[in-house]
DNA sequence: CAGGAGTCTCTTGCATGGCAGAGACCGTAG
DNA sequence: CTACGGTCTCTGCCATGCAAGAGACTCCTG
């Protein structure tokens, strides 16, 4: 599955290419739905068309970009609909990925969460969003990478990147209230994992999930009540 | 995601290629570890290297081929280790579609799903395998598409393509007794749907999965005393 | 006979050029 | 003014050629 973010050891052109536009993708830095020219990646890199090609068609099958043949490459932009199903999956395999760390007994990933959260209830103490935002991030990565599973791990950065989870986020985190809510909820499910409660800490995280997907949805731009022309899709 | 399994509609040739080689690998119609030469997939073709060339490369993103560089492109044969996490995974995503079939209601799918059932105990009843063994694959299919999230689905069918699934299948009905108990399960999971308990639901379904895996497990050649010249890894 | 270095061929990686479809744009007719 | 037809440019799609790395093979040497 090659990697699905890390690995940019590898020196090949294309894979280069790949990392940059994943990058830019996921960060938001170019806009959803914009186009994505063949030719005008390829002046840029300053190499020939055909590892940009490749590299977009690998994005595609990543379900970065949609190629529309003879058309153009486009950025996707997931629907309303898609994010339901994305956070779907991402409620099932971090419930999954609880459960299976549960099960594995003391591993240093939980050592390293339990860190995590000693540094998270400091940093929900001072109210520093910024660095909550990137413990939560730290937090979800041990805990996927703690269950051992290639496979999963692969499909969840996947899906991760799907989402652009890394800007969402931060907007989650500005309903109030939810640092700490989301705080209390990890420190549960760690609690759960260590008394290897393996159906507990998956039903738990399941919740947390939950939770998350509300209080993100809450701080969206078009929720159910779009002013005349705001909703693309 | 493009398409992981069905849709060959695309005229274009790479697509072509694309369904072309994914069928012969999860066919088994080549050998695992084989090596695929570009230059003569696209002879046999009657193309030229470049779209083949993009197929390989989308095969390596669904996880059915490996390219090594300025090596080859091989056909990946999966380790005892990904086995198990595939089969983690496949008890995952069935389980999650239960629930989901359970909490949608009503759908054409129950119905269907409940015929399947029918044709199933018919054909346990007479010991056919080789058709039971279809209607199994039908099932699952069922379960999937019912739960009606793509992300899933597409996630799914990756999957069941690096396990080569469909040959495996007939293995394991091969255990004797497995049929009956299978259909068994089965039901009980049907059942479980019906009646909107998708707690229920994902629990058996997810004991179902393990159950398969163990008769399938069980009735492979490199159990863990593998004979001289036979395991390759 | 054994070991190592050199070469030689095979593989993929990348660059480039021609081709065809899709959509925008403009001119024209009603 | 509106609607339609044609063209024109932009896009990705595919073919081909060259280059470079990896591995096997051979030949030479100890």
């Amino acid at each position: 599955m090659t990697e699905a973010t890390g690995g940019s050891a590898n020196s090949s052109i294309q894979a280069t290419v790949i990392a940059e536009m994943r990058g830019r993708i996921i960060s938001g830095e170019i806009e959803p739905g914009g186009p994505l020219s063949e030719l005008a990646l390829a002046e840029e890199f300053g190499v020939s068309r055909t590892p940009v090609r490749e590299a977009l068609k690998q994005l595609q099958t990543e379900g970065l970009v949609e190629i529309r043949p003879r058309v153009g490459t486009f950025v996707t932009t997931p629907s309303r609909r898609e994010i339901t199903e994305l956070f779907e999956m991402k409620e099932l395999l971090e419930g999954a990925a609880a459960r299976l760390l549960a099960q594995r007994g003391r591993v240093p990933e939980i050592d390293r969460l339990q860190e995590n959260l000693e540094e998270a209830d400091a940093a929900v103490a001072r109210d520093d969003r910024e660095h909550y935002a990137e413990l939560v991030g730290e937090f979800h990565d041990l805990l996927i990478t703690g269950a051992d599973n290639n496979k999963l791990e692969a499909h969840y950065r996947m899906l991760m990147n799907q989402l652009a989870y890394s800007r969402l986020v931060k907007t989650s985190l500005n309903q109030p209230g939810r640092p700490l809510q989301s705080d209390r909820e990890h420190h549960l499910v760690v609690e759960l994992i260590v008394e290897k409660d393996g159906d507990s800490a998956e039903q738990v995280m399941r919740e947390h999930v939950r939770a998350s997907r509300r209080a993100l949805m809450a701080g969206l731009p078009t929720p159910g009540s779009p002013p005349p022309g705001t909703a693309r899709d």
